[in-house]
DNA sequence: CTCTTGTGCGGGAACGTTCCCGCATCAATA
DNA sequence: TATTGATGCGGGAACGTTCCCGCACAAGAG
């Protein structure tokens, strides 16, 4: 006992028979127990420094015995970070939670929290449009924002307390911010062109009123594409996404519109069943009088009669990016990646391909001269 | 400068000019900027101890502009505990993380979460099945470990490592571990009595085959209610979860049993446009030849033509249970919780109510005699 | 026999907080 | 003028690790 305790008088009631539920066992209790020091019984368990082997055992032996395990928030002071991520989902800010219910970010949430446990780290869920407060007590060494919305105040949050932010490609070329985006364009071109070779000339398309950059892409690739191709560029805003509205929208596009369409692509997390049976009760026949195609992860799309195409944003690769990422940027100091663009899949399923009874155009269809629009 | 820096002769890269990219402030900074002792300007920023109004002001300030922000780790390691709890879903082990697709865990993941954040903890996501070696580096203060299969060794490496585990009712007993359950039992009969008031008389059971208690306790439940109405026991067990094996399961209920059922209810996560599909293909009409009911969480019952009866677990009741549950535990020390049961909710809609047109009995059935077993 | 080199282990200082004290100072009372 | 009590602030010890050293000892070289 070279020093005392400094605390009180009393030997500390570490050793016990008071009423506490056991103290948890700590390095220099091993050690003591042992006969070594709590270096030595460190370098031991950890692998590292010049041991004996029969001290070396020792330590393991009586850190086993005695149940010993490594104070992780000591651990994390010592090292200076915590290996924690936060993950918000701006999306729906006013609804928190809710995003769950859809299933791309239930994917892309799961192979997050996945891939980033295999490098190491663990994710904390926030609530979007949380403050600061909220985990501002949490050792975040990054945040994930998923598809912040464009007024959020959390990203600018982030970034004001040095925290480094992985999110979409809305915010490029700010200094601390990574991004990791779906190639929307791509997405909505790969669906189009699949709709023109298949026959279609007049697709039309749904996709919810949001704020998030996914979604405005989808609009403008869109319009560039009819543009460029010379079709009726035929489009309903859904107020809100959620089956509801997105519903809704369907039966718009499919009655409302100035031109009856003859393929529907539908870029929301709208059930496919759902969609297939709004279709049916308006009097289409899918896939003979309607094209379908469903931007969505949901798996109900295999079970339906037609099954539904699908156009997969692949979540679990835009994950694997985001994680990728972000260990080269906390681990490597690399801060000059320049952001990463994860391209989609198309599964194509009996709704979106022509039956063999039903007309098919032979050629090309005729590009009018009037595609002044640039196809940027 | 009353001590030397200890660690080397210079005066510590602390003060700038140096590459690195700008060490983060430390209270000490500020303290010594404000010309105060770190004591104080904790006590300011904490509000506590006995400050003058006007230190306790220029803290702030100095902290303000210095752009303070405390070190999460150390309070944490201070306070002795991490407010950090674990999360595990068991269901679906082999397959982690597509339990987020259910509608289920998807609305209490998120709803515990924020419940829990609400009360100042944040929860991590953990992967099912896993290993120590994958939690063992987190402060985690408690683990919440949703419906556990029977088989998993989770619950036991948690008790084990003495960290306090909140699951549901299969954990009862079991000394640092409490419970939160759904109601199971209630739920069937439930669904169950309100099919006998509509007039069914051979109600049908579509259940999966799983190792949750939940699981086992409905299809116990469908087995005890059956036997006291008198009624044949038409049940049908999925090979496991997930729409393509629930809907076979359907069919088979439908068209492979003894008896061709009058209603139909179907406890397990399934899309309820698809079983909706699936009665009409094999030529009901609901719900004028079956009364559907599902087990569901999934907003689309809300959105079919009929709309889909459901009965809903409450996730949201069981998140907000268990997180009290836990509080209480890990900070009034109240290890005696017997558990909490949260009932659960039947949702009404077109395709549980018997139309008009069809026939009703209008007396109860006749109660055999023959009701030996026991109505536990 | 002395000087070096290497090995095995322990002391003690960080990491950044919070909180228990103790030491001043000052007003109020005897 | 002394004694008390309250008030305002700072010193320093924890919290449990890891890691940089330094010390003792043994073995080999000159």
């Amino acid at each position: 006992m070279t020093k005392a305790p400094g605390h009180g008088g009393q030997p500390s009631p570490r050793d016990g028979r008071l009423s506490s539920p056991a103290p948890r066992v700590r390095l220099v209790d091993v050690a003591r127990e042992a006969g070594l020091s709590k270096t030595s019984v460190s370098a031991a368990l950890n692998g590292t420094g010049r041991l004996s082997p029969e001290v070396r055992e020792r330590a393991r032996e009586t850190a086993r015995s005695m149940g010993y395990r490594p104070n992780a928030t000591a651990r994390q002071l010592r090292a200076g970070r915590a290996r924690l991520i936060g993950y918000v989902v701006g999306e729906l800010a006013d609804v928190p939670w809710t995003f769950l219910e859809s299933p791309y970010f239930a994917r892309l949430t799961g192979a997050t929290a996945a891939t980033a446990l295999g490098r190491g780290y663990a994710m904390v869920l926030l609530p979007a449009g949380s403050l600061q407060s909220e985990w501002s007590a949490l050792p975040l060494d990054a945040v994930i924002v998923a598809d912040p919305v464009a007024d959020d105040r959390i990203v600018d949050d982030l970034l004001a307390a040095r925290i480094p932010v992985f999110s979409d490609r809305s915010v490029e070329g700010r200094p601390g911010a990574h991004w990791v985006d779906v190639d929307a364009t791509a997405a909505v071109h790969r669906a189009l062109d699949h709709f023109l070779e298949q026959g279609a000339r007049r697709p039309a398309l749904v996709v919810p009123d949001s704020t998030t950059r996914f979604h405005r892409e989808v609009f403008a690739a869109h319009h560039d594409w009819c543009a460029a191709h010379g079709l009726p560029e035929l489009a309903v805003r859904a107020a809100e996404p959620g089956n509801g509205p997105v519903v809704r929208a369907v039966e718009t596009a499919l009655t409302g519109l100035p031109e009856r369409p003859d393929a529907l692509l539908v870029v929301a997390e709208a059930s496919p069943p759902l969609v297939l049976d709004a279709a049916r009760r308006h009097g289409y026949e899918v896939p003979g009088d309607l094209l379908l195609a469903c931007v969505s992860e949901d798996e109900t799309a295999r079970h339906t009669e037609p099954q539904v195409t699908t156009l997969s944003l692949r979540p679990d690769a835009v994950a694997e990016a985001g994680i990728e990422q972000l260990v080269a940027v906390l681990e490597h100091g690399r801060a000059e990646t320049g952001g990463t663009l994860v391209p989609v899949r198309l599964d194509v399923r009996a709704s979106s391909v022509r039956p063999s009874g039903h007309p098919a155009p032979p050629a090309p269809p005729p590009q009018p001269p009037c595609t002044s629009s640039p196809p940027t």
